[in-house]
DNA sequence: CTCTTTAGTTATCTAAGGTTACCAAAATGT
DNA sequence: ACATTTTGGTAACCTTAGATAACTAAAGAG
């Protein structure tokens, strides 16, 4: 994995969709899907609650991220047929693996938040 | 940190910059901070050096995101006077942090990479 | 006196992301 | 009878992130 190293012994990173970093960032990267992720990891959960619970997001983006997060094999989508209908979301086993990794990575940013911000800040301050 | 419930119990993500889901798509979310961060894992490197590594990256992408991954504090800039001018960059102690929780999820999203190709074909299959 | 290399900036264009308004179907309220 | 609510969407539009390409400066090489 990200192997590839050019004449002076560096890492080299193709477009290839064999580049993982890309991959991360192409399937987890937008402003959606990691939220809907962990609204998902206390249990499984239905359209319109999912949507009350993430602040900000509309109905056509979360409609969009759960189709692409079902595609990738995050989440299963089960309809229903009760009315009005009902549909509830649910992460797979993959989902479930997935959302570890990415635990460790939302608690590292909340550890640096103010250290972040603090460099922020003297950034603006140094460059005017 | 994320403790937010509503009256079922289940979590809730605010729009607020407290929220640190949304603050680690938003650092790092984007498409190239990541390929950048890891390309200086090894060591420092110059502008035109990662630029010639990270394949498809235009200037004025990597001039934007160096600017931001250094005011959020995970790298360095350094001017050397020479001729023509040479320009440093390198990961901070907080860039160096930074990349091990990333560097889990980009071996997890390798090791997933077959199974996630696999549900893509079943569901564009599924879906037509 | 043009060419190269360095590390950018500026201007413009387009594709992806996002907002707003609208839809259907059936129960419930008045 | 008729509007309202709740469900899970879709269609049309707009806005911004990112791509593309041309331009800059400064000094040495030919």
């Amino acid at each position: 994995m990200e192997l590839l190293k050019n004449k002076a012994g560096k890492r080299v990173f193709k477009k290839t969709d064999e580049c993982a970093i890309r991959n991360v960032v192409a399937q987890i990267g937008d402003k959606w899907s990691m939220l809907i992720l962990f609204s998902l990891v206390d249990g499984p959960d239905r359209f319109n609650s999912i949507k009350s619970r993430i602040e900000g997001i509309s109905q056509r983006m979360l409609t969009q991220t759960l189709r692409d997060l079902e595609r990738e094999g995050y989440i299963n989508r089960t309809v229903y047929p009760e009315v009005p209908v009902k549909v509830e979301y649910k992460l797979t086993e993959m989902g479930n693996e997935l959302v570890k990794p990415l635990y460790t990575l939302v608690l590292w940013a909340d550890e640096h938040h103010k250290a972040i911000k603090q460099s922020r800040k003297a950034y603006d301050e140094r460059v005017q």
